[in-house]
RNA sequence: GCGCCCGUAGCUCAGGUGGAUAGAGCAUCGGCCUUCUAAGCCGAGGGUCCCAGGUUCGAGUCCUGGCGGGCGCACCA
């Protein structure tokens, strides 16, 4: 670069989509044109004709289209990472980027109103995903699930179930307005007055407590257990009346006041939220002294900084976007970093069934639960759908499409490519973690297919860096994608076992390194990776 | 009215943070099973990247303004 007049100038090397422009290529000569008012080529044979390439690693350059410079890699250099693959087993695409960081990822986080729906489910897959994806980057992660065990809807639900409660023993009550009417809360009443006869007859105000008890706890069960069975655990469950019980809220209140970022008008308290982005002030004290759903809110994840996390990550469905300013602006009023909060934003599912879209309802008691539709079709399957596009784009599950063509599901199209390779080394009587490339000469991969797979496979720990800074997983379930499609290419036009115990060996090395990549993406993404199918 | 997200093949969606001829799956059409699983492989057709300007050597990608869709705009949770 010196040679140019350019010192200093990075050169940044990039992997060009068509195969067909080398392996590496930069754009250096074209961002230098300018500034140094010479033609692009020109500049790119200069910088050619200066390189200083280490032996036998790079066996062309290339100078193309506008100024483009294109470098191919000897076969022999890229066929070495599959030893590090092997090396490595299940820790290949880790990294230790994040070690250091404590990262608290809050998810699903549902009221204990009702049974996790659809929509709950893509929230789980997707925050279970971005867990796993930072803990691969070595980060310190924690699962957790806020309980919003106290307010409105909770004693709506309570006084639900106790008007349920009284019907079973046979007197007049009525749901109260803005109340559930869904048939657990029947069945659950009917539970309870069994267990206890007299339930009924307490007074009003115990009959509640209890009610609101038994209700939030078998529903926490329930989710619990759907979750469960999704494959989802973890690790902490924050109630809401925890944030009340430590009386956290005129904790908060006082270390806002403190900043001077409250002040009272028209009766009521408010706080400086406009100060930090978000377009207006918002209240935490309402006029009749009683405090806004928004100050535990604050409490709650103000404790998320007191408990030493780094960072912290809300995955929230899109119809509380317009909330994220607004905690945004409180964690930043609170003296965090403007990135201590980060929401990540999930679209709400719709959902297609018999050609119609399903229209769900928690209060009207009919909905599709995630229960009901991973029972339908597969933990799998459904995982693997719900982290296949953005989290933040809309998507239509068709239900019947899903089940009906279930055998043509892409999720079967990569665990397929896995079971083919544990299929080789089934036949050759082989363990597949024994595999080991020692002594193996790897030169022998000398088809095309079997280049670019390793090169593909070569880029796995950069990928999993690049997804889980993005925190999307979907990049995850492409690349997954394109490997399979080269190793099923691969598996159908060469033959591993029988080539000759040299190129038998090399191959086998290439098979055990896919599987490991393979299985290594199905496990972030929480899909198992079958043996056989 | 204001804010956020989205608009790419018939359908569902990808397209690192601006690069070369815009991709995949499904659907459609045509080939391929005596060989490690055909839940597979090979090939074909299919595009005004919503529209109009702008920045740039270069725009699906960035900026502005429209149009269309979703969601949100409470001293409700």
């Amino acid at each position: 670069m010196a040679a140019l007049g350019a010192p200093g100038t990075s050169i940044q090397l990039d992997r060009p989509r068509d195969t067909s422009h080398g392996d590496l290529a930069t754009n250096v000569a074209l961002q230098l044109a300018k500034p140094l008012k010479r033609p692009p080529r020109e500049l790119a044979e200069t910088i050619i004709a200066h390189l200083e390439a280490p032996q036998g690693l790079v066996t062309r350059t290339e100078i193309a289209g506008p100024g483009f410079i294109n470098f191919w890699l000897a076969d022999a250099a890229v066929v070495e990472v599959l030893r590090d693959i092997l090396a490595a087993g299940d820790s290949w695409g880790s990294s230790a980027t994040g070690r250091g960081r404590r990262v608290n990822v809050e998810f699903v986080s549902a009221n204990p109103t009702g049974p996790l729906h659809v929509g709950h489910g893509r929230g789980a897959a997707l925050g279970d995903a971005i867990a796993a994806l930072l803990e691969a980057t070595g980060h310190d992660v924690v699962r957790e699930f806020y309980v919003n065990d106290a307010g409105l809807q909770i004693e709506r639900l309570a006084a639900s179930l106790w008007a349920r409660v009284q019907q079973a023993a046979g007197r007049e009550a009525e749901i109260p307005e803005g109340g559930y009417h869904g048939a657990y809360l029947e069945q659950l009443a009917r539970q309870l007055l069994e267990q206890e006869p007299t339930i009924a007859e307490l007074p009003e105000s115990e009959g509640l407590d209890r009610c609101r008890d038994a209700a939030v706890r078998t529903q926490r069960e329930e989710q619990n257990r759907d979750l469960a069975d999704f494959g989802v655990e973890f690790d902490v469950v924050y109630s809401e009346s925890e944030v009340y019980r430590q009386d956290l809220l005129a904790e908060t209140l006082a270390e806002l006041d403190g900043r001077g970022l409250t002040y009272e008008q028209d009766g009521a308290l408010w706080l400086k939220t406009s100060e930090y982005g978000d377009t207006k002030d918002r209240v935490l004290r309402k006029r009749d002294g009683s405090y806004t759903y928004f100050l535990p809110d604050i409490a709650y994840h103000r404790t998320k900084a007191q408990r030493g996390f780094d960072l912290a990550i809300d995955v929230w469905g899109a119809d509380h976007h317009g909330y994220v300013p607004r905690m945004q602006a409180a964690m930043v009023a609170l003296g965090q970093s403007p990135d201590f909060f980060h929401a990540v934003i999930v679209q709400l599912v719709r959902v297609m069934r018999h050609g119609a879209e399903v229209r769900f309802s928690k209060r009207s008691g009919d909905f599709v639960t995630l229960r009901d539709l991973y029972e339908e079709t597969g933990v799998d399957a459904v995982r693997y759908f719900f982290l296949m596009r953005r989290g933040d784009s809309q998507f239509l599950f068709d239900i019947d499409l899903a089940t009906k063509q279930s055998e043509e599901n892409p999720v079967y199209y990569v665990q397929y490519a896995h079971t083919r390779m544990a299929g080789i080394f089934r036949t050759a009587g082989l363990e597949a973690a024994a595999i080991s490339a020692e002594g193996a000469d790897l030169s022998l991969l000398t088809e095309e297919i079997e280049q670019d797979l390793i090169k593909r496979l070569a880029g796995f720990p950069a990928l999993v860096e690049k997804a889980a800074e993005a925190m999307e997983p979907h990049r995850i379930i492409a690349y997954l994608e394109e490997v399979s499609r080269l190793v099923n290419n691969w598996y159908h036009h060469h033959r591993v076992l029988g080539v000759g115990a040299d190129l038998e060996r090399a191959r086998l090395v290439l098979a055990r390194a896919t599987q490991i990549v393979l299985a290594s993406g199905l496990t972030l993404l929480g899909v198992t990776a079958p043996e056989r199918m």
